[in-house]
DNA sequence: TTAATTATTTAACAAATGTTAAATGATTTT
DNA sequence: AAAATCATTTAACATTTGTTAAATAATTAA
């Protein structure tokens, strides 16, 4: 596989599962390379998510209209999965949208090649659980976080985990993703100043 | 396998994975049925998680401690599996305690032989994979209420799903897990009254 | 059954966050 | 470069939730 553009993802991989070059290779076939330009959608509302996307560059926000209103639940780091699950798992349409929030480079795979790759080999469904069970564990830091921490710990923390996420996101998104409005993050960034 | 005590673990585990009766015996000698009192400790704090549960009868909760007090992240349902994941994946010490609400009943495995059954039959890392996704499913919806519902919204929506939780949980464990302080649900139940 | 403990409510005041509306700044398009 | 659009800040006021301290209610243990 060419090494300069599957690095990042190799690297994820073997953070789970020990594969070997050769069984690498059985997903080089199954991949397809998606440059998305800011502002370009990955997953429709109403479409069936059939794609699950390793993001190699660029940031992601997953997000949903809630009484007409665009709220981002997630902003994918760098170097990690992103789908709209829900979607994905059943197969119905989506109520969640996901789009780049800057230029983006997505190393994907469709849910049918991923099933194959799954009943195929133990190891892939083995490596499908073990990423699915650290998204979990995050997931549930984050609902401690909206339990026992302020906003303001929040931003922080946020701030400290991915400072470049900070620099390259707009602001509403991150306000989303901290669970305020935007003019209370700015209000708060300004309490920080001094 | 007694058809009595096993009946909803099976009815869950099938929703996921179609299993015939002769794969379910696979299971069964690894399975240890836990009676807890209320109050009793499942998985201790510094313990290295290494047993599931699937609640058979009673609430469990997830809690950890916090500036020195008790901050419950998960009640969970009943006919659902419970462990602190972030100490069972890793098998690292448990920052996560968890207990009995009521007086409980688990089915339980352990890691181990979990292990063994995801390694010898795929079939059952397919489920652990299935669970686990349906489990983060429930987590992000979870995140999407902290981001956009109000704390009333949120008891409304629990006492309407599980209404019984509300009924047989102490209130300061469903404060906790609305990511509000007893006092304030309190006052939100009251206002609700007319 | 009484005493002790645990759970829930109440209330006054404080702090955090939301709402509305507008101003300012930055970026993109024409 | 000017106009248009998008992003961020600011401010006044409203609402929600937290804090502290106590009273009352319910449950459990002696």
């Amino acid at each position: 596989m060419n090494p300069e553009i599957f690095e990042n993802i190799i690297k994820f991989i073997n953070q789970f599962v020990d594969f070997k070059e050769e069984e690498l290779i059985a997903l080089q076939n199954k991949i397809e390379i998606v440059q998305l330009k800011k502002n370009e959608i990955f997953i429709q509302e109403g479409e069936i998510a059939d794609r699950i996307a390793f993001t190699n560059k660029g940031y992601l926000k997953v997000y949903y209209y809630h009484e007409g209103e665009e709220i981002t639940r997630d902003i994918t780091p760098l170097h990690s999965f992103a789908t709209a699950l829900p979607s994905f798992v059943s197969q119905t349409p989506s109520f969640e949208i996901i789009s780049a929030i800057t230029d983006c480079e997505l190393i994907t795979i469709n849910k049918s090649d991923l099933e194959y790759l799954y009943s195929s080999f133990p190891k892939w469904e083995r490596l499908g659980r073990k990423i699915i069970e650290e998204m979990f564990v995050e997931s549930q830091r984050r609902i401690y976080s909206f339990i026992t921490e302020t906003a303001e710990i929040r931003y922080k923390k946020l701030l400290k985990q991915y400072p470049d996420m900070i620099r390259d996101v707009p602001l509403k998104y991150i306000a989303d993703f901290l669970g305020i409005k935007l003019q209370s993050l700015s209000r708060l960034r300004k309490s920080l100043e001094w």
